[in-house]
DNA sequence: CAGGACCCTGCGGGATCCCGCAGAAAAAAT
DNA sequence: ATTTTTTCTGCGGGATCCCGCAGGGTCCTG
């Protein structure tokens, strides 16, 4: 059994180096790579190695890593180890796992121990471990209370980007108005809409741009899901030549 | 001579009491803080402390920190150590250094002799230290090529917390066109401008939200920069109580 | 099948944004 | 002091956004 650790930080490398060793004994070899190019280089060789591995690196972000890596061979295990638990990256993840795949995530925050369980569980007892935190977000992100929709979600990554209603209506193959009505739905979630009646603060914000700060400001979106959501809509610019 | 160091990451933090230790022998006394508020306390308490600190810390980001301790000791000599070269935190730094303190900026991906060597600089020869990648940063950042003024740094800020042309009007004390003529300039910079003559990419973005996107994405604005502005702004209309 | 809950759609109007044009005021240069 | 450059300002119009209203689908549920 091999482990293949991509993190871009030599110090929590090294960490991750230790704690495997420690907590996996049987384990024969472990490999490291600093950036999610070199690690799916790495994991396409190396058939068959547990991965563990940072969201949020420069060269290439965590989450494109896993998905190309669980694309190839969706029965990777990977635990995911990270510094935040920002809805961003936990539905970033939750989108990309395969059925029935093993995964993990913990934070860095998260003891020793910690660590070290999840470790075992994931590699030798096939279980998957999300810590406290990120479940509690895995909840709130998915359930209907102060939930998003797929929906909701997708529109609010349009408007982020900066795109016009129409611009979103070609490219989510829906009508303007429509377009529209999920904006609406949007402001009421971020808690954004002032219904007219409480005048007080009305007229200082437009609605689109602080539908984006707040999205922000909650980390609903974080800076690599948008630039994951700008690879996306390029490529579909590209498909789709000015009308 | 004391050291105080503020810093999130555990691991992080005893590096780099080690390297403190080890590049300053005369140095008696290291205090860790493993937040901005957990670390304003300890310099209070400890008049005359030399600094390190990273920025991007959960509780109370390091900018503030830092602006808070300069404030009340403008002649503390303050080490960011950071993993990021964001020109959001170039220029955010570079806003509240007082003049004539004694500062230094190195990314955590430099060498363990680089660090030690900025730690003497700073604390023995008062010498102030900037990372080359960083240094770059500032040029770029107020160099009158591809550098933003003042004024449209402030406006990307206002429409990237979502206010209405009119509240930025008020708010910053101009007409309403200034403000239209200053988003124009903005757009112009920010490449988001398309001159009526190329229509091919003409209506797909909305350019107020599109000129936020793009400063994310050039880190032109990241999130501590967003929360920082949104903090700036509530206290601004809590004093200006709708009109 | 009738009723309801949901989403999509067109219409229309008021508010906002984007911006060219042109004069006034301020700042910088000569 | 005069010219030049920059910035601020009002006006006006076209495009866009925000959203209430009303009709038409789909999918359930009784």
């Amino acid at each position: 059994m091999k482990v293949l650790i991509i993190e871009d930080d030599p110090l929590h490398r090294s960490y991750l180096n230790e704690a495997i060793r420690a907590a996996l004994p049987e384990c024969d070899g472990v490999l490291e790579a600093e950036n999610g190019n070199a690690g799916e280089r790495l994991a396409r060789d190396l058939k068959s190695a547990h991965i563990v591995m940072d969201l949020q690196m420069s060269q290439r972000n965590g989450i494109e890593a896993a998905r190309t890596i669980w694309k190839e061979r969706p029965e990777t295990r990977i635990l995911f180890w990270s510094n935040y638990s920002d809805e961003a990256y936990v539905r970033g993840v939750s989108r990309i796992v395969p059925v029935g795949a093993v995964y993990g995530y913990v934070l860095k925050s998260a003891s020793d121990d910690r660590l070290k369980l999840a470790l075992r569980s994931i590699f030798i007892e096939s279980q998957c471990v999300i810590d406290r935190e990120v479940r509690g977000m895995q909840q709130k992100s998915l359930g209907t209370v102060n939930g998003f929709t797929e929906a909701e979600y997708e529109i609010l990554v349009d408007i982020a980007l900066g795109l016009t209603d129409r611009a979103i209506a070609q490219r989510r193959n829906l009508s303007v108005r429509s377009v529209q009505n999920r904006l609406q739905q949007l402001y009421v979630k971020l808690g954004v809409y002032q219904p007219l009646g409480s005048q007080h603060d009305d007229g200082r914000f437009n609605l689109r741009a602080r539908a984006v700060a707040v999205a922000f400001l909650r980390k609903l979106l974080n800076h690599s899901a948008l630039e994951r959501a700008e690879a996306d809509l390029t490529a579909w610019l590209a498909r789709h030549p000015h009308d």
